[in-house]
DNA sequence: GCTGAATTGCAACAAAGTTGCATCTACTAT
DNA sequence: ATAGTAGATGCAACTTTGTTGCAATTCAGC
């Protein structure tokens, strides 16, 4: 077992969750990961270790954000990008998203605020800020 | 034919562009919607008025875009939504999405900017805004 | 009115994600 | 250690959103 899936098991352990082989796996995968990264990418990247079903790996990402694990990123492809929580309670930041291959980093520095006002009535809970343009292997 | 269906068509025929009855009757119906609208949507206020196949609404919506007559915005329900053009030249701005209704609005006064630099090799084009939140109805 | 190119409708396809349900498994209680 | 149980998983079917190929129709210029 690997440095990053004993830190995975523990994560979740910890936390008093339910330790299961897929949600090591996947948490272990994202760890090691630096960039956000989609479903397929995942589901790729486990094939040959560990045996698990596209519905699984969807449930326990879900899972996975919703115990604030991961958070996950919306681009203009439509698909979820993941990635692992870097700190314990999740700050905002913005993202960044290469519109030639797509690839989406996160970008941790950059605190993101706004100050214009909002139309009456409306509340704002949280911001979400997406830099696009090229990243540096597309330049 | 309504005063937006004559404004429509006259800013299609002003650019040199055909004018068909699909794109006069689209662009008029989003000339009068203050929202950014899904395909859906519209798809379903003009089903009375108008016979229309979805693929066409697609591509019309696409050419739209294109012609910078309409903008579009994906949010977290992984559906575009558009928004016809108040400026000829379309200036960058933010939008707040409803969390509970998912309604999308334009925030047109808010200019948007960042400071913080990227990764060395990484070039910005365009930033995306996002405020979520409740709208006035969903308070 | 005729003509050619652009637009449309239809059917089939595709990607990304969801749901229902039976089976399996991790944790708890004994 | 064993058994019971709530929760996790696998599989098949389904949904939503959008795309592609191609034949039929329509628009704009003559
Ligand atoms: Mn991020
Ligand atoms: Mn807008
Ligand atoms: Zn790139
Ligand atoms: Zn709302």
């Amino acid at each position: 077992m690997s440095n990053l899936q004993k830190q995975a098991e523990e994560m979740i352990r910890r936390r008093g969750e339910r330790v299961t082989s897929s949600r090591v796996q996947i948490l272990a995968m994202l760890l090691a990961e630096q960039r956000a990264v989609t479903h397929h990418e995942i589901e790729e990247r486990l094939r040959n270790t560990h045996r698990l079903d596209r519905v699984t790996l969807y449930r326990v990402l879900e899972w996975l954000n919703d115990k604030c694990f991961v958070h996950k990123v919306v681009s203009d492809d439509r698909a979820w990008r993941f990635r692992a929580n870097t700190h314990i309670y999740p700050h905002q930041h913005a993202h960044f998203e290469c519109m030639r291959c797509t690839t989406v980093i996160c970008l941790d520095e950059m605190k993101v605020e706004y100050d214009r006002p909002l139309p009456a009535g409306y509340r704002s809970q949280e911001i979400e800020l997406t830099v696009k343009g090229l990243c540096a292997e597309c330049t």
